[in-house]
RNA sequence: GACCCCAUCGUCUAGCGGUUAGGACAGUAGGUUUUCAGCCUGCUUACACCAGUUCGAAUCUGGUUGGGGUCACCA
C-alpha cells in the first residue's frame, strides 16, 4: 500500500487540508505501506514563497511526516512525454500551444469510491476538453497526477471530495496510457459554520496558526480525525498511536462535517489534563511546576497559561473602589500575622477576613489578581511570598 | 443552470429490518469547593418530507425538498 499527500505550494493548508495527510498517514501506517509527500508546484504563477516549508513543518510538527517527497517541477520531461503519447494515440490535441484531451461523448467512466463503497459514474459528454499540457510546458494537475500516481505506484488517492468531478478525466487518461487505476478515496470536504466550504477567507485556520493559539497536536490530530472518521463505538479520545491501530477506511463518513471549534477546545483541554506536569511545564515553557499543576486544569489552550499566571509576574493595575480599601488595610493586618506563609494558614486568614468584613471570595481575587477568578488564591500566594504578597497590597 | 455527492439532537457521531434511537461537545440544573476551572449527577434537543417494499423501517427502493462540490492553459 503507498499513499501520497499532493498539495499545492499556494498557501499554508488549513485543517481541512491537512486532514488529507493524517488519513494518508493513518492508512499507510495501518497497513505497513509508505507515504509519500507530492508538491504539486506546477503552476508557475501562483506560487507561494515559502508555502512548501510550511507544509513540511505542519507535517512534522505533527508527528505525520511522510517517508519520501517528490517535486513536479522536478519532472517536466516526464510529462511532456506522456502528453506526446496521448495526442499521438489520438486522444489529445493541440490547441493554442496547449494540448487538450477530448474524452468521446459515448465513454461512459466509472469506479467504485472506497469512501462509502459506492459506485460513481460519468458520461463522456459531460466532461469537457481539458487541457493537459499547458503552453509553458508545465502539464496540468489532471496529467501530473495521474502520470506521478502511476509511476510510483500509488494504491490509493486519498483527497477531497471536490476532486470528484475530476476523476473521469483521470481515468479515461489511466485507459488511453493502459495504466490500472489506483483506489480512489474521495473525503467529504469539512465546512465551516455557516456551511460552506472551509476556506482562508472563513477563518480557517492552519495547523500552524491553532499551533500558536496554543493547542496541543495531540488534541489537533485527534479532533481532525474525527471529523469524519468515526472508528465505531464510543471512543473519542485517541492518541495517534490508537487511531493508526482503529483505522479502517470503511469507517469514514460520507457527508460533510462541520468544523466546531468548541470540540476542539474541549479535547485541546482533555488533551492538556492528560499530560504530566513536567511536560506541560515545558510545553509552556516555564520551570514552576506547582504553578503548572495549579493551572492544568484551567487551561484550554496553551496560551491560557500566561493569562492565567500573569499577576504572578507583573503587578496588576487594579482600580478599587473605598470598600476594597478597607478590605486591604484588613487582608494586610491579618496576614501579617501568619507565621509559616503556607496554603493552610493563608486559607484561614482569608476565610476570617471575608467573614468579618462580609465580602466574598472574588472581592479578595480581584484584590490580588485583579481578576475576580483564577488559581486558587491562597496556594497562588504562597507560591507568590509574603513579601510579595504585601508588595501587591501596597503596605 | 448542467453534472456529481450528501441528509440522525445546534455540532461531531453510533446505528447497518424489531433499540425507551446510544455517546461526546455545546446548553442547562445540581453536587464537590477557596473564586474559576476540573470532577460527579440529572435534564433539554434528532431520524427533512412523501410514497413504496415488509408482519415490522432511521435502516431497503423511488421521488420531493434541502445542503454541498465541480464546471480555468488553478490545484
Amino acid at each position: 500500500m503507498k499513499v501520497r499527500f499532493a498539495p499545492s505550494p499556494t498557501g499554508v493548508p488549513h485543517i481541512g487540508n491537512t486532514r488529507t495527510a493524517l488519513f494518508d498517514y493513518l492508512l499507510a501506517r495501518k497497513n505497513k505501506g509508505i507515504f509519500i509527500l507530492r508538491i504539486e508546484d506546477t503552476d508557475q504563477k501562483r506560487l507561494v514563497e515559502g508555502a512548501e516549508e510550511k507544509i513540511e513543518e505542519i507535517l512534522d510538527w505533527l508527528g505525520i511526516s511522510p517517508d519520501e517527497k517528490l517535486k513536479q517541477s522536478e519532472r517536466l520531461d516526464t510529462y511532456k512525454k506522456y502528453a506526446k503519447e496521448l495526442v499521438e494515440k489520438g486522444v489529445a490535441y493541440e490547441k493554442d500551444g496547449a494540448i487538450y484531451v477530448k474524452v468521446p461523448d459515448e465513454k461512459k467512466l466509472s469506479w467504485t469510491d472506497a469512501v462509502g463503497n459506492k459506485q460513481i459514474s460519468f458520461e463522456g459528454k459531460d466532461v469537457e476538453d481539458f487541457v493537459v499540457l499547458k503552453s509553458d510546458g508545465y502539464p496540468t494537475y489532471h496529467l501530473a497526477s495521474v502520470v506521478d500516481d502511476h509511476l510510483t505506484e500509488i494504491t490509493h488517492v486519498i483527497r477531497g471530495e471536490e476532486w470528484i468531478s475530476s476523476v473521469p478525466k483521470h481515468l479515461f487518461i489511466y485507459e488511453s496510457l493502459g495504466w490500472k487505476p489506483p483506489v480512489f478515496v474521495h473525503l467529504p470536504v469539512i465546512l465551516s459554520t455557516d456551511k460552506s466550504k472551509l476556506s482562508k477567507r472563513h477563518g480557517a485556520k492552519s495547523v500552524l496558526e491553532l499551533r500558536d493559539e496554543g493547542y496541543l497536536k495531540e488534541a489537533i490530530i485527534n479532533f481532525m480525525a474525527l471529523l469524519g472518521w468515526n472508528p465505531g463505538g464510543d471512543k473519542e479520545v485517541m492518541s495517534l498511536e490508537e487511531m493508526v491501530n482503529l483505522f479502517d477506511l470503511k469507517d469514514v463518513n460520507v457527508s460533510n462535517p462541520i468544523f466546531d471549534i468548541k470540540k476542539l477546545d474541549w479535547m485541546n483541554g482533555v488533551w492538556i489534563r492528560k499530560l504530566s506536569v513536567e511536560e506541560l511545564a515545558k510545553r509552556v515553557g516555564s520551570k514552576d511546576l506547582k504553578l503548572v499543576e495549579l493551572a492544568q486544569s484551567r487551561m484550554t489552550t496553551l496560551n491560557d497559561f500566561g493569562i492565567l499566571t500573569n499577576f504572578f509576574y507583573e503587578k496588576p493595575k487594579i482600580k478599587l473602589d473605598q470598600s476594597d480599601r478597607i478590605v486591604v488595610e484588613r487582608l494586610a493586618k491579618e496576614l501579617s500575622n501568619v507565621k509559616t506563609w503556607k496554603t493552610e494558614e493563608i486559607l484561614l486568614v482569608l476565610k476570617k477576613v471575608m467573614i468579618e468584613e462580609k465580602v466574598k471570595m472574588k472581592v479578595l481575587y480581584k484584590i490580588f489578581t485583579g481578576s475576580e477568578s483564577g488559581l486558587p488564591l491562597p496556594q497562588s500566594l504562597e507560591i507568590l511570598g509574603k513579601e510579595k504578597t504585601f508588595e501587591r497590597l501596597n503596605v
